[in-house]
RNA sequence: GUCCCCAUCGUCUAGCCUGGUCCAGGACGCCGGCCUUUCACGCCGAUAACACCGGUUCAAAUCCGGUUGGGGACGCCA
C-alpha cells in the first residue's frame, strides 16, 4: 500500500494542499503503508525552487514525514517517454500536426456553439510522424463509458464521448500532466491516489491511459475543496492561505493539523486528536463528500486548547521570537516562563500572547490615551498615590494584596476597581491585563514605583 | 453552455448504507448567567438545521425521481 502527495512548486503550500497531504499521510500510516512526496515541477516557467523549499518546510512543520527522498517529476521525462513509446507502438497514440492556432479556433467555435471544447481528431487517422512543433495525442476509445468507485465519492461514471484525444507530449518534448502522473504513479507503484476534488475530471482520462498501457489501476479518492466564508474556493482574498503564514501568525502545528483533519473528516463526536490518535482512527469512509468552509474561530479554539496543553518551558521557547519581534524580551528564561504563565489563557495565538505580554519588558510604556483620560483624573491620581505608598514593598501573597486594596478602598470610601484600574493602567498601559498581583511580582517594587510615577506625571 | 460532483443548526459535523430508538446528537461561534479588581480562563444555560416538490412505505433526515442552489472540470498548467 503506497500513497503520495504530489504538489507542484508554483506557490506556497496552502491549506487545501496541506489537508490533501495530511489525508495521504494518515491513510498510509494507518495502513502501515508507504507515503512518498513527488514534486511536480515540469512547468519550468512557473516552478520555483523556493516553493519546493516552502512545501518541504511546511510538511515538516506540520509534523508529517515522508518515506525516502522527494522525487522530482522533471527528472523523470525519460520514464514518461517509455510509456509514450509503448502507446505509439501499440497504436494507442499518434502524432498531431495541428497548430495551436487551429486548436484555439476549434475551442472558440465550440464555446460559441455553447458546446464543450474538444479536439476534433483531425490528425487521428493520418498516420503522421514526428515533426517540429508536433505533439503526441492519446487515441481514446470512441465509445463506451469509464467508471471507478471513488474511495470518497463512491461510484462515478463518465461517457467516453465527453473526452477528447488529449495531448500526451507537448511540442517541447515534455509529457503533459496526465501522462506524467500516470507514468509516475505506475512506475512508483502508487496504490492509492488521494487528491483534490478538482482532479475528478482527470481521473477518467488517466484510467483510460492505464487501460491502454495494460497497467493495473490504482484506487482513487477525491477530497472535497475547502471554501472561504463566502463559500467560494479559498484564495488569497480570504486572508492567509499558506501553511507557513499560520506559523507566523502564532498557530501551533498540532492545532492546524487537528483542524484540517476535522474539516471533512470525523470520528464520532471527537474533536481533539493527537497525531497518533488520528492515525489509528483515520479512514477514508469517514471523509465527507461535500466542500467545507474554513472557519477561523474553530481553528482559534483549537489553538487555545493546544497552547494550554503545551508545557510552559516549551511554550516559552515558542513565544520567544514573537516577544523579540516586539522588542520586549525578558532578561532570562525564568522571567520568560513567569510571564508565559500569565498570558497563556489570554491569547488565542502566540502572536496574541506576545501582544498581551509586551508591556512587561517593553522599553517605553505608552498609556492608552482614552483610558488615561478616564482613569487619571483627580480621584485616579489619589488612588495611585496611596497605592504607591502601600506598594513600596510587594505583598507576599495574593491575599495580602487583596487586603491592601480592601483597606484602601474602605479608607477612601471607594470601590476596589477604582484603585485597581488606575494601577492597571499605570503598570500595563491598558485597562485589560493579566492579574494585578502577578504583574506586581514580575515587575518588582522598583519598576512598579517608576511606572506609577510616570502615570502620575501623565499629561494629555 | 456541456459534463461530473455535492446538499443536516451561522460554521465543522454525527445520524443516512442496514427506514421506526431523531419533534435530529456533538463541537465552534453568537446570546444570557455565574466567577471576578480588568481582560481572559473555567462552569452553567439558551437560540439554532434535515434546501424544495413528488413517489415508495403502516412509518423517511434516512430509499427513488425531479426541481432549485452550490462547487468543480472543460489547456501543448499542474
Amino acid at each position: 500500500m503506497k500513497t503520495r502527495f504530489a504538489p507542484s512548486p508554483t506557490g506556497h503550500l496552502h491549506i487545501g494542499g496541506a489537508r490533501t497531504a495530511l489525508f495521504n499521510w494518515l491513510l498510509a500510516r494507518n495502513q502501515n503503508g508507504v507515503f512518498v512526496l513527488r514534486i511536480e515541477d515540469t512547468d519550468a516557467l512557473r516552478s520555483e525552487e523556493r516553493f519546493t523549499e516552502d512545501i518541504l518546510a511546511s510538511i515538516k512543520w506540520l509534523g508529517l514525514d515522508y518515506d525516502g527522498e522527494p522525487v522530482f517529476q522533471s527528472q523523470r521525462n525519460h520514464i514518461h517517454k517509455t510509456y509514450v513509446d509503448k502507446l505509439l507502438k501499440s497504436g494507442g497514440a499518434y502524432y498531431c500536426h495541428c497548430s495551436p492556432q487551429r486548436i484555439e479556433e476549434l475551442r472558440a467555435r465550440a464555446l460559441e456553439a455553447k458546446d464543450k471544447p474538444r479536439y476534433d481528431g483531425h490528425c487521428r487517422e493520418l498516420g503522421l510522424g514526428p515533426a517540429p512543433g508536433a505533439v503526441i495525442r492519446f487515441k481514446k476509445p470512441s465509445s463506451g463509458t469509464t467508471s471507478w468507485v471513488d474511495l470518497i465519492k463512491g461510484p462515478i461514471t463518465i461517457d467516453n464521448d465527453e473526452l477528447d484525444d488529449l495531448v500526451l507530449v507537448k511540442a517541447d518534448g515534455l509529457a503533459t500532466y496526465n501522462m506524467a502522473v500516470v507514468a509516475d504513479d505506475a512506475s512508483m507503484e502508487i496504490t492509492h491516489v488521494i487528491r483534490g476534488d478538482d482532479h475528478v475530471n482527470n481521473t477518467p482520462r488517466q484510467i483510460l491511459l492505464y487501460e491502454a498501457l495494460g497497467l493495473s489501476i490504482p484506487q482513487f479518492g477525491h477530497v472535497p475543496m475547502i471554501l472561504g466564508e463566502d463559500k467560494k474556493r479559498l484564495s488569497k482574498r480570504h486572508g492567509a492561505t499558506s501553511v507557513l503564514a499560520y506559523r507566523e501568525m502564532g498557530y501551533l502545528p498540532q492545532a492546524l493539523v487537528n483542524y484540517l483533519a476535522r474539516l471533512g473528516w470525523s470520528h464520532g463526536d471527537q474533536e481533539i486528536f493527537s497525531l497518533p490518535e488520528m492515525v489509528s482512527a483515520f479512514n477514508l469512509q469517514s471523509v465527507g463528500k461535500s466542500a467545507a468552509v474554513f472557519n477561523k474561530n474553530k481553528l482559534d479554539w483549537l489553538n487555545s486548547h493546544y497552547i494550554k496543553e503545551t508545557p510552559v518551558p516549551q511554550l516559552a521557547a515558542l513565544l520567544k521570537p514573537f516577544l523579540s519581534a516586539r522588542d520586549a524580551l525578558p532578561p532570562n528564561e525564568e522571567a520568560l516562563e513567569k510571564i508565559v504563565l500569565t498570558v497563556r489563557e489570554r491569547g488565542k495565538t502566540l502572536e496574541e500572547m506576545a501582544q498581551k505580554a509586551a508591556f512587561y519588558y517593553t522599553k517605553d510604556l505608552v498609556l492608552n490615551p482614552t483610558a488615561a483620560k478616564k482613569l487619571l483624573g483627580e480621584s485616579g491620581r489619589k488612588s495611585l498615590s496611596s497605592l504607591k505608598e502601600a506598594l513600596k514593598e510587594i505583598p507576599n501573597t495574593h491575599e495580602d494584596f487583596d487586603k491592601i486594596l480592601d483597606e484602601l478602598a474602605k479608607e477612601h470610601g471607594i470601590k476596589k476597581g477604582e484603585l485597581a484600574q488606575p494601577l492597571r493602567l499605570a503598570l500595563t498601559g491598558e485597562t485589560a491585563s493579566p492579574g494585578l498581583y502577578d504583574i506586581l511580582v514580575i515587575l518588582g517594587a522598583d519598576e512598579c514605583s517608576k511606572r506609577i510615577d510616570a502615570a502620575l506625571k501623565y499629561q494629555e
